[in-house]
DNA sequence: CTGAAAGCGCTTACAG
DNA sequence: CTGAAAGCGCTTACAG
């Protein structure tokens, strides 16, 4: 019986209890105007009383609307190719929603380059997007950048990091504070009393500090929290390239009883590379993100564990949010953190992005 | 001018162009009987040319058929409720798959029981599925299954272990044999040379066992390879009580160097129980799966890592398998190792199975 | 404010 | 072996 009733259920039975046409329902059922308030009540109880449920497929497949969808963030560098997994994660979404009717624009620019930035966002505004899905690396850019979709209507997502003070349609990342708790739980484990810890921001944008400054806190907390007291060593380099980051560490480790080190970016790769050169092994080290450089250095067991926060699954989901809202127009979650995956040399054959 | 090409194409573009109906392209699409050699040639080599995508959307609209799908899997229990998160993701598969006609069908069984594994195969293969979730707990009791599957060339997917010597559409679950080398390096992080290590296998169905023993060897090889020498004790407890785990356990830690209780399965949260009972909280505690008794004794402290496989997901991607075999018609991974997940007390709130 | 009709890109009987 | 026609459950002009 109940089965029955649930096969029934369509526009037309609407109708035909509602005594109007198909195109009336249809005009009540996306809130369109031109529906005498009488009727349209009568049609939206009779959709209660029905708990008629629309045909995604049958919807899709009618309405011809093509939306644009527009993605920006940095663009897959020398420096690091920690943004390939990001782009991906956008590529496996857009094959998915093609045959929605769902296009995909993409605007990279150069995370060192504030000014790519700028740029990029003015040409995507051209473009007049339905849905936007933002890696807002440039607080200040950004925040007049979202000013702009505000004013056009146009949902953000953030992906990466979000945007302090302001709010996007969702925000789909790491929660960093609780990322840097973690590393401090997992260090405890490895530390002897007499120890030194080491901690690594390795930039050159001040900007992006907001980030491993929130990681440093949580660790921070977690330490004091659990009242360790082995010395904690934290070491700011402007500088990305080899040469710089091994002229620090090795004047670190001259006279210390450093034992651990802890990067709290994706340049960890860099760290393993002079402590190799330096023949200093021996060291724990701790790091952030599943790229190549840092696998290989993981296998050979330079690096210990890398930190990683799914950035394809961050990236991919942030698209399937513009497309709850925009085509299900369904509710989002306007905060999704992502797990705190640890990767060893034993489980990263299992990890996927 | 690509664009439009693209645009065009669809089984209408195609017909007209070999000078045939829909239906005709139809047949060839679908590779049915009913259309000469010639015919059949000609139109795939014109949709070659075009790269032809059907629509996916249109398909499942026009085409009212109705698939049904099977799972098998125990039930969630007083004993371990790990069973809980698998289904969760069979029902999240179904709500999802239901949108394209497909219906699912759940048979569960007690896992101490295998009558009831039987009971239920005999009961499934009645309603004949068009596709089958099986998790092999019983190995004989599911070759013969596996048998009459075969038989009715009924594709089946396992999830949570596969089943040796079998091959069905697909296996998706945990590499155990790594599970148990990870474990080892995990653990090797935490172990003074003078400790000594206590592995548990805690179950009654001895059946279940070649599950365990995967692990405890890719334990014990990580082990030798690393030259540890650690005492290493095993230690299988065929029931699963409190009762009985407190006696086994208080027994051993009477007399030795136990510093490390490494749990096999999901049975990780009665030891915890028993360490809280005995004020042994000092001990580590390493186990398998993400479930609630457990996560309480993680909050505390009492288990320090948790190794989980993500259940919920795996039963999902077995779904998954099963509509883009039969309804997409897309080829489908034979093996899809879930990642390794590594959870403490700082990471679990970010964890989802 | 409302409805009849065409159409989205396929599949499914049915007729020949 | 092949084709004309109806239909899947919606949306979209268009006419009134």
């Amino acid at each position: 019986m109940k089965k029955e009733s649930e096969e029934l259920v369509g526009v037309k039975e609407i109708a035909r209890r509602a005594n109007v046409s198909i195109a009336t329902v249809d005009r009540v059922l996306h809130d369109r105007p031109g529906v005498s308030l009488k009727t349209k009540e009568k049609i939206q109880q009779i959709i209660k009383e029905l708990n008629y449920q629309p045909n995604i497929v049958a919807r899709t497949l009618a309405s011809r609307k093509k939306l644009k969808f527009a993605i920006i963030m940095p663009a897959s560098s020398e420096e690091t190719s920690y943004w390939k997994a990001p782009l991906d994660g956008v590529l496996q979404a857009e094959q998915e929603l093609r045959q929605y009717g769902i296009s995909v624009e993409k605007y990279l620019f150069d995370q060192n380059n504030r000014k790519t930035f700028v740029k990029q966002t003015a040409a995507l505004l051209q473009q007049k997007p339905d849905g936007i899905l933002l890696a807002p690396m440039f607080v200040e850019e950004s925040n007049q950048f979202m000013q702009q979709c505000r004013e056009q209507s146009i949902p953000v997502v953030f992906i990466n990091s979000d945007l302090p003070g302001q709010s996007g349609l969702a925000y789909v990342g790491p929660d960093l504070y609780q990322s840097g708790y973690l590393s401090a739980h997992l260090i405890s484990y490895l530390v002897r009393p007499s120890d030194s810890i080491l901690m690594l921001h390795i930039t050159r944008e001040l900007e992006m500090d907001h980030h491993l400054l929130r990681k440093e806190e949580g660790f921070r907390t977690y330490w004091q929290e659990q009242g360790y007291t082995q010395e904690l060593i934290t070491m700011h380099i402007g500088q990305t390239d080899t040469e710089t980051i091994r002229h620090h560490i090795s004047r670190q480790l001259k006279n210390s009883s450093i034992r651990v080190l802890f990067v709290t970016n994706s340049r960890v790769a860099a760290v393993a590379k002079v402590l190799e050169e330096l023949d200093r092994t021996d060291l724990l080290l701790i790091g952030y993100d599943f790229l190549e450089d840092s696998i290989v250095y993981l296998k050979k067991n330079v690096i210990d564990f890398l930190i990683c926060q799914k950035p394809q699954e961050q990236a991919y989901l942030g698209m399937m949010a513009l497309y709850d809202k925009l085509v299900l127009n369904q509710p989002v979650k306007s905060v999704h953190f992502m797990p705190i995956d640890i990767i060893t040399r034993e489980n990263y054959l299992f990890y996927n992005n």
